[in-house]
RNA sequence: GCCCUCAUCGUCUAGAGGCCUAGGACAUCGGCCUUUCAAGCCGAAGAUCAGGGGUUCGAAUCCCCUUGAGGGCACCA
């Protein structure tokens, strides 16, 4: 194969990675950024990994693994090699990696790249405090840069445990081409000797994140806006190191409703909260695959193939975006209109176990669940909004203010129509919508009342509601029973 | 403070010099349908393309400046 200084060679097999951090739960940019990378590995049927930074020791949190995981696994984010998988590649936690940093960071401390710096932190943080006071830009003075092996001795002999610090070229430029911004310049007087090992043995980021993805023959390095900055560092390193650097693409940023980069404390949400509210794995994908890539200026609909078949790196935006919320809901209210019954059925049934008041009898029943979701499908956004919107289908009782009555009738025009409906009804026998509607809509007249009239006071009667599915569906599926006994109970509403 | 990036309707976006009197979608507001609510369909409003200079016969599209926004400047990733 060949090589080409620079850059990754054009015909190197697509290998792209995640790699979070486990130090809180994903949110959507953290997963937006995985699934653009999952986008561009099926695309070029290259593979996707799963790399697992818990570098941080202290900052680690426990289950967040489980949770980058579990998010993954239901959008459908399938992975080729990481955690549980495993791969040729592996291992794919860092803190299991650690002795691959060390000689790295040998090779570069005897080549020149790199030296120890014994500075506490206290004095960092005062030296730091002054440049801020200062108006200067904070960053390592480079005290340690130039210690002379006595120097050094010395500080050892004295017990400090140092910090091994990148030697960042004083004069020059870095640039790269980036997929997305294309041609970035810095210069390296603006970058100060970051940190490349910590004092606990531990790499930071910038070492870490450049070590493995050329272990791991990472072809293309695609993640959020934020890492741009920190890219020289990474081109740097790559050079003193000797490896031929990936392809860098930046990706927009998602920022929340204040236009801020989306954080915990600003209550950015967890992916897997969206599952939990009744999102569709299916419409979330789809969506966030819309904040910040487009296919053309009018499709917006795209499955997960076509989603694979069309993106490309050339048609993601540069501009930071906002989450929509009400955008998502619309989206996901088309795709669940399109399940058929009972997939809709199936996905629903945990929410109407978890949602609907313990009064109701578990374990809920599976067909009247199917017959329910059928008449509300249409209605919901969400897979949440099923039982609310149905749970008058699952009461033995009804709650509601006599008024919901009173809107269209008085209590005696009322209460002798709902009496007149009780033995029409009590009559009746097959008990569809067909036969209720044939039975009911004549009854109108017959009282001298309009439909709306009639319907409008049955529709509260029995469902306890002004709005909600057709009414003879609803009664169909409540059944004669249910529905005589909340029309009586109406009645002793009226005159009670 | 310094560095980097970005800048089209409220929001997501199309637009890679003439196809733009700027297109689509969500949300909003009307109308139709209708037993309610939805869904669906039709329509309206909404962007002097951040502002100012250039370049060009011609600029949302190229260049410069200004402004604004975001990100970065940790022994965090």
């Amino acid at each position: 194969m060949v090589r080409q200084p620079g850059g990754t060679s054009p015909d190197r097999p697509v290998r792209v990675r995640y790699a979070p951090s486990p130090t809180g739960y994903p949110h959507v940019g953290n997963i937006r950024t995985a699934m653009f990378n999952w986008l561009f590995a099926r695309h070029h049927r290259g593979t996707f990994i799963v790399r697992i930074e818990d570098t941080d020791v202290e900052r680690k949190v426990e289950g967040a693994v489980e949770d980058v995981l579990e998010s993954l696994r239901w959008l459908g984010l399938e992975w080729d090699e990481g955690p549980e998988v495993g791969g040729r590649y592996g291992p794919y936690f860092q803190s299991q990696r650690l002795h691959y940093y060390r000689p790295v960071v040998e090779q570069l401390t005897s080549d020149g790249y790199a030296y120890p710096c014994y500075c506490s932190h206290e004095r960092l943080e005062a030296m730091k405090a002054e440049q801020v006071r200062r108006g200067q830009p904070p960053g390592y003075d480079r005290r340690c840069r130039n210690l002379s092996q006595e120097e050094r001795s010395r500080f050892e002999a004295e017990g400090i445990r140092p910090v091994i610090r990148f030697k960042t070229p004083l004069t020059g430029r870095t640039e790269f081409r980036d997929l997305i911004r294309g041609k970035v310049v810095f210069d390296n007087s603006t970058l100060d000797d970051f940190v490349l090992l910590k004092s606990d043995g531990y790499p930071t980021y910038h070492l870490a994140n450049v070590v493995d993805d050329h272990l791991m023959e990472v072809s293309h390095v695609l993640r959020a806006d934020e890492w741009l900055a920190s890219t020289p560092r990474h081109i740097l390193l790559y050079q003193a190191v000797g490896y031929e650097s990936p392809q860098f693409a930046h990706l927009p940023m998602i920022l929340g409703p204040d236009r801020s980069k989306l954080s915990k404390r600003h209550g950015a949400t967890s992916l897997l909260e969206f599952r939990d509210e009744g999102y569709l794995p299916e419409a979330m994908l789809n969506f966030l695959a819309l904040l910040g890539w487009s296919l053309d200026d009018r499709t917006e609909v795209l499955s997960r193939e076509e989603l694979v078949e069309h993106f490309s790196l050339e048609r993601i935006s540069k501009t930071a975006a906002i989450f929509n919320i009400d955008k998502l809901r619309w989206m996901n209210g088309l795709y669940l209109r399109k399940l058929d019954i009972d997939d809709l059925t199936e996905r629903a049934l945990p929410f109407f176990e978890r949602d609907l008041p313990s009064s109701v009898r578990r374990p809920i029943d599976r067909s009247y669940v199917r017959a329910v979701v059928a008449l509300e499908q249409e209605r919901a956004k969400t897979l949440a909004e099923l039982p609310q919107l149905g749970e008058f289908f699952f009461m033995e009782e009804l709650d509601y203010p006599v008024d919901l009555l009173l809107q269209k009738l008085n209590r005696e025009k009322a209460s002798q129509a709902l009496t007149t409906v009780s033995q029409k009804l009590g009559a009746l026998g097959p008990f569809d919508h067909g036969s209720l509607e044939a039975t009911l809509r004549p009854l109108a007249s017959d009282l001298s009342l309009t439909t709306k009239e009639l319907f409008s006071l049955l529709r509260v009667a029995v469902t306890g509601r002004t709005a909600a599915p057709p009414l003879f569906q609803t009664m169909e599926v409540l059944g004669k029973e249910a529905c005589l006994r909340r029309i009586e109970a109406a009645i002793r509403l009226l005159r009670g």
